[in-house]
RNA sequence: GCCCCAUUCGUCUAGCGGCCCAGGACGCGGCCCUCUCAAGGCCGAAACAGGGGUUCGAGUCCCCUAUGGGGCACCA
């Protein structure tokens, strides 16, 4: 094989990072990679790093890298070194280590492995163009590199301004070993001479991640697959540095629905064919995903688990990960499977903790239920629940003021095999019935209505005249099973709305 | 235009030369269970992009084509 193993490395401690640019909030992509470096990190004992690449200074977005810090956090995904933890390696924002990029652009300079560019961005689009025009390779010509030391001192006394660019080697060939897809081989002379240093100072993403990943000791790289065009630009700045590199992987990239296209061209959620894909962490979050779930889906796509099992834990998932086992080709995220998914996990909940992830989404709907209630129609929702908001039209008939919403008439309550008659001295009986059973619990009031059911109904079955009472007592179609409903309706309530429904006939 | 990567059911995937007339999951269809809706159980339809090689034998290795994707910024 000629893949890469961590073989070379297997005594040092593993140190991987996720390195975001604060630009908004946390991508759905974005964290499918945090969550494999993390994992990584997790499974060989090592450390997980946060750095933040902050130097577009024009894209950056205040408060942008607490906005991450929050989500990570919500995902469970602990970092051992980072802005706020600090660390050995700091500091962990990039803005932060100026200098530092200074200090190691002036020592390519100094070496003859960089140069000063003075092209204007106006001469850099108007080349652009005309390569366009030409059908040639886009590109930088590399037209500054030759410029004598005499030309450069006088542009710069001039004052214009540069850029330091890279002296890449303009021949031979360079070779990355990527552990998820082998070797990839680039001829040098396609690689242009990209700018390490922008004219305010600060580095571009090629020289910062080379010189932060080695100055932070990081031995493995896990990174989307839009990066792999650039890894034969980086290995040859370690070289420059005299510098090992790391070991890379380089993430297939998540597709939208569709197919067409890279999903981190969207920055928030939209349709698509009618359903809602989410697109930021914080929009499945707000959606009622659990992010137990959200990990266990991530993982799922480009990974597999094995044992044809698709619900995991993360614990459970570490043992089995690696990096050679990721699928290299692209994929979509399966959003119908995260809904099932999540039902999974929902079912496994214990009734309190939903009833807790519930309250804030029933709050929002401006359904006001008290613990005691909620707690008691619990166990019926675990399993019919994918998202928490789903539980809002199974429970707003608990709230007096959201009932009534559905006219019923006298013949609403009647069936095949419950003719009006029959349906009204069904309704009553369950009237006296319940304004009389001791206790009002779910035993009693379960027997008492079947009987009831089984003795007014044309087939003996205690089915239709359930489904009416459904009806009467919740006025909806749908709700959680009759018993509990009723239960949780609470006696005085539960009469009253027969009551009104009884005064139809 | 140039370079790079990828290609198994609709989708996410298992498969690393014989165990595969291709397995699992979601979704979909049917049946069962059932007070509605769910959940659960059972059954079903559904894929190796195409063509050449290599080999006794190819979904698995190689090449070409096609298709999809990514990159070619003083953005990351």
């Amino acid at each position: 094989m000629d893949k890469p193993t961590q073989e070379g490395n297997e005594l040092m401690t593993v140190r991987v990072r996720f390195a975001p640019s604060p630009t908004g909030y946390l991508h759905i992509g974005s964290a499918r990679t945090a969550l494999f470096n993390w994992m990584y990190a997790r499974k060989h004992n090592g450390r997980f790093i946060l750095r933040i690449e902050d130097t577009d200074q024009k894209r950056s977005v205040p408060g942008a890298i607490e906005a991450i810090m929050d989500t990570l956090r919500w995902l469970g995904l602990d970092w051992d070194e980072g802005p706020d933890v600090g660390g050995d390696f700091g500091p962990y924002i990039q803005t932060e280590r100026a200098d530092l990029y200074r200090h190691w652009s002036q020592w390519l300079l100094d070496n003859d492995k960089a140069y000063k560019c003075f092209c204007t961005s106006e001469e850099l689009s108007e080349m652009r163009k005309e390569q366009l025009a030409a059908k040639k390779p886009l590109g930088y010509d590399g037209r500054c590199r030759w410029l004598t030391a005499e030309q450069v001192a006088a542009r710069e006394a001039a004052g214009e301004s540069a850029t330091i660019r890279f002296k890449m080697p303009r021949d031979g060939v360079t070779i990355i070993q990527d552990v998820i897809r082998g070797s990839i081989s680039y001829n040098n002379e396609q690689i242009i001479d990209s700018v390490l240093l922008k004219s305010d100072g600060l580095p571009t993403y090629h020289l910062a991640n080379v010189i932060d990943d080695h100055l932070m000791e990081i031995t493995h790289i896990m990174r989307a697959d839009e990066w792999i065009n650039t890894a034969p630009l980086h290995i040859n700045l370690y070289r420059a540095f005299g510098w090992e590199p790391p070991v890379y992987a380089h993430l297939s990239l998540v597709m939208n629905p569709s197919g067409k296209g890279k999903l981190s061209k969207r920055t928030q959620a939209f349709q698509e064919s009618g359903e809602e894909i989410f697109v930021q962490v914080e929009e499945f979050r707000k959606a009622g995903f659990l992010p137990e779930a959200l990990n266990n889906f991530l993982s799922n796509v480009g990974w597999s688990f094995g044992d044809d099992r698709e619900i995991f834990s993360m614990e459970e998932a570490l043992p089995r990960f690696s990096l050679e086992a990721i699928n290299p080709a692209p994929s979509r995220l399966p959003y119908a499977k995260l809904d099932w998914i999540n039902g999974q996990y929902i079912q496994n909940m214990a009734p309190e903790a939903l009833a807790e992830a519930i309250k804030p989404f029933l709050a929002e709907a401006g359904l006001v239920v008290s613990d005691d209630v909620l707690l008691l129609v619990m166990p019926a929702m675990l399993t019919r629940l994918k998202r928490f908001p789903d539980a809002i039209p199974f429970l707003d008939f608990l709230v007096d003021a959201k009932d009534g919403t559905l006219e019923i008439t006298a013949e609403d309550l009647t069936h095949k095999k419950l003719p009006a008659d029959a349906a009204l001295r069904g309704l009553q009986e369950a009237r006296a019935f319940l304004s009389s059973v001791e206790p009002f619990d779910l035993d009693h009031i379960s027997q008492g209505l079947m009987k009831i059911g089984e003795a007014v109904s044309e087939n003996g079955k205690a089915g239709p005249f359930l489904g009416k009472m459904r009806l009467a007592v919740t006025q909806k179609q749908v709700s959680p099973p009759l018993f509990e409903s009723i239960v949780a309706l609470g006696r005085e309530r539960a009469v009253a709305r027969l009551d009104r429904s009884i005064a139809l006939f």
